[in-house]
DNA sequence: CACGTCACCTGCGTGC
DNA sequence: TGCACGCAGGTGACGT
C-alpha cells in the first residue's frame, strides 16, 4: 500500500489541489454517496452511512499513520488505502452535463454540491472506510507518529527494549509506530545498517538512535519526492527511482557495492 | 507474548 | 496463445 509518505502526498493533493485539479475538497458539502463495493465500508451499514454523510461538509483533511482522516461537520470519515487504494477528485459530469461513468475498480464516491466528486478506487478491494463519531474508535490503538517530538531517542530505545522481537516485523507493526510499511522499513534498516532479523532488545543505544533518525530520513525523503509510484498504481511521486535496496535484489549496494540480497521476513520480501 | 500461516483480492510478469 | 505460478506498498484472525 501506500505507506506514510504516499498517504501524506494524497492528503496534501486533496487538500491543496495540484496539476489538473487546483481545487481543494475542503468546504465541499456531500450531496450523494455511491457505494460500489459493499465491503469497502467497514462501518456503519450502507443505508445508515448514506443517511449520515449526506449534508456533511468537509472541515479538514489530515493523516494519522496510513489513515486519511476527513473531519466532517459532526462526524469523521476514515479511509485506509491498504495495498492498492487511491483517491481522486474529478468533475462528476461531462461537458453535456451527463453523469460521468465510474472507472474500473472504483469502490466508493462522494458527490459534492459543487459538481465535483471524491472517488476511492481500489483494485484489490482491501481498502476500508469508516464513518464514526469519535475517530479514536478506529485510530486509538496506533503507535506514535514517526515525527512526533515526544518520540525521543530515549523513548524509542525504551520501546525497543520493552519486547524481544525481530526488528522488521516490529517496525511494521502499527501498534509500535504508525506509518512504516515494507518499502520504507527496508530503506530505513539499510540506512541505519541494521539487520531486519536483529532482536529489538539487543539493539544498542547508538543503533536505536541511528534507526530513529534513519526512519525520519527515509520518510522525509519520501514525502519530499511525493511518495513512490510502483506498477500500475501511479500517483505522481518519484521516490521509486531513489530506493537503495527495495526491489533491487542482485544490484550493488549504493554504499558498499555488495549485491543486494532478498530474503523473506514475516511473509514479506525483504532487501538487505 | 512471539511467530508462522492463511485469508482477503486483482493483475502483472515469467516460464513452460 | 494458454496457463500455472509467484509476486505485489497491508492487516487481521488463527494456531502453536
Amino acid at each position: 500500500m501506500p505507506e506514510l509518505p504516499e498517504v501524506e502526498t494524497i492528503a496534501r493533493v486533496l487538500r491543496d489541489g495540484s496539476g489538473d485539479y487546483q481545487t481543494s475538497i475542503i468546504g465541499c458539502q456531500v450531496n450523494q454517496a455511491v457505494l460500489l463495493w459493499a465491503r469497502t465500508l467497514a462501518t456503519p451499514a450502507p443505508g445508515i452511512f448514506e443517511k449520515l454523510i449526506i449534508g456533511q461538509t468537509i472541515q479538514s483533511l489530515s493523516r494519522r499513520g496510513k489513515f486519511l482522516v476527513f473531519l466532517l461537520s459532526d462526524l469523521t470519515l476514515l479511509i485506509h488505502l491498504r495495498m492498492s487504494g487511491d483517491m481522486r477528485v474529478e468533475n462528476g459530469h461531462d461537458e453535456a452535463g451527463n453523469p460521468k461513468p465510474f472507472e474500473k475498480h472504483d469502490r466508493l464516491a462522494l458527490e459534492f454540491n459543487n459538481g465535483q466528486r471524491l472517488v476511492f478506487n481500489d483494485t484489490r478491494k482491501f481498502g476500508r472506510a469508516w464513518l464514526v463519531k469519535d475517530p479514536a474508535e478506529v485510530l486509538g490503538w496506533l503507535g506514535p507518529e514517526p515525527f512526533d517530538e515526544l518520540l525521543t531517542t530515549d523513548a524509542f530505545f525504551e520501546m525497543l527494549h520493552r519486547r524481544s522481537r525481530q526488528l522488521k516485523p516490529l517496525l511494521m507493526d502499527q501498534h509500535f509506530i504508525a506509518g512504516l510499511g515494507n518499502i520504507y522499513t527496508d530503506e530505513a534498516l539499510h540506512l541505519a545498517k541494521l539487520h531486519p532479523l536483529a532482536l529489538t532488545d539487543q539493539i544498542t543505544k547508538e543503533a536505536s538512535t541511528r534507526l530513529l533518525s534513519a526512519i525520519r530520513e527515509v520518510l522525509g525523503e519520501g514525502i519530499r519526492r511525493n511518495g513512490a509510484s510502483i506498477d500500475w498504481v501511479y500517483r505522481g511521486g518519484d521516490f521509486q527511482n531513489h530506493f537503495s535496496v527495495y526491489g533491487r535484489a542482485g544490484s550493488p549496494c549504493p554504499i558498499c557495492g555488495t549485491p543486494i540480497e532478498r530474503l523473506v521476513v514475516g511473509q514479506r520480501g525483504t532487501h538487505i
